[in-house]
DNA sequence: GGCACTCGTCAAGAAACCCTCAAAGTCGGC
DNA sequence: GCCGACTTTGAGGGTTTCTTGACGAGTGCC
């Protein structure tokens, strides 16, 4: 986990403009959301290492954030709440959610709790899901960071890796340079299109019986990339 | 898990008496310790799904609890304590601690805390959770605190075992610098990678046949260290 | 055909990474 | 206070990886 994820969903800009500073200066990478709706579409697209829920949303109650979020992923949620009510607690806890923090709360708490939410996930993490993938001779292993090729591993760069990872977590679907960039190099390198076909390359002459007529890691010209999803 | 087994650790017979109502009440098998050497001995002879620690022990300073129990296992620990400030809370919970509940608390409040607890566990099944690891030569024994090679003892400074012991238990899996930093020396120094380099020097001296091709201990460039699973 | 654009390959210097050795600092017991 | 064991810090050097630029092939449009 080289710079964890969160998604923070928060209302009240103060109390926002307070955990941004909180968190990046962490070294988090961070996501937001300040609605119920907004919170779903981010969780499912950033697939985020931990999430922190404000109860008090203008559009949507918590507690359905919470279970609608714990359909599909075990994620860690954080709630904060200004309620400190041990009812509150016991209906958020029992929703879903793994820790409760009440208001008013200090970074270090908060942080602390964070650092025990990504310890979970970092050890006895998703023991149900199954996030090896496989088509044709390729199978990668994103738990293990386990790359092979018809039984044989192969040795990846960390960007190599990383961009085979973003193409894999959306298997099927063309991914831009632009996302691409950003998933791998960062948000301030996504007008370098160069980069992705430079390494787009060593993959292919890593990964491909023949690199010229690539079976897996396809060219969406004009648009991007995609990885062949069977 | 029919009925999960929870060890409690609190040393003042009133509290003691509470808790006990409040947990078998709510079917839970109960094993109790009131002071720290017995609470080691009972979390490693009963293995439990939850441990409850109060922090105010007579004979050993809460968080060495938490330290020791840690070093081999990675069931959750509820913390109680009278202390409500932040910087105990964060103290404990970076020793190890998944959950801090202040006193005074109400059993509604523990007892959905013991829920989300086992939650975890129940998920991540019993990984983490075997004390004895062998690979090839190399024999680690988590409760004993012991290593082999080839049958013979070898002997660990606390910090080589430390993080031989974090490989181990997360044995086969890739553990970033970062994960290994905060696991061994806390989270205040997750960005001193050189650490990590040169006790996995001193590791390999005493571990490996030969330190420059490692077998055991796996550098995954750019990224940490595995320790190979078999 | 000429032009603009995208894509893939190659290669070289820069940068980052990893290992080793060793000195300096800390902390304990005696 | 001294000694030994352990930890932290620093420097050097070998190696790998990343970045960047150059070039040719392919494609579509004028």
């Amino acid at each position: 986990m080289p710079e964890p994820a969160v998604v923070l969903i928060e209302d009240e800009p103060q109390i926002r403009r307070f955990l941004r500073a909180t968190l990046s200066g962490q070294g988090y990478r961070l996501f937001e959301a300040s609605s119920g709706a907004d919170a779903l579409v981010e969780v499912a697209s950033r697939q985020p290492d931990v999430v922190i829920l404000d109860l008090g949303l203008p559009d949507m109650d918590g507690l359905e954030v919470i279970r609608r979020v714990r359909e599909w992923t075990a994620v860690p949620i954080i709630v904060l709440s200004a309620r400190g009510q041990e009812r509150d607690k016991v209906t958020a806890l029992d929703a879903g959610a793994d820790d409760y923090v009440s208001k008013p709360f200090g970074a270090g708490e908060l942080l602390a709790r964070i650092r025990v939410a990504l310890r979970h996930t970092a050890g006895a993490s998703h023991e149900g899901e199954e996030p090896a993938f496989k088509v044709g001779e390729l199978q990668v292993d994103l738990l293990r960071r386990h790359v092979a090729v018809g039984g044989a591993e192969v040795k990846l760069t960390p960007i190599e890796y990383k961009l085979l990872a973003t193409l894999v977590r959306h298997a099927g679907k063309v991914l831009t340079h632009r996302q691409l960039l950003r998933e791998v190099w960062g948000p301030s390198h996504d007008d370098q299109a160069h980069y992705v076909r430079v390494y787009m390359g060593h993959l292919r002459q890593k990964l491909e019986a023949e690199a010229a007529r690539p079976r897996y890691l396809l060219t969406e010209p004009g648009v991007g990339y995609r990885l062949a999803a069977e």
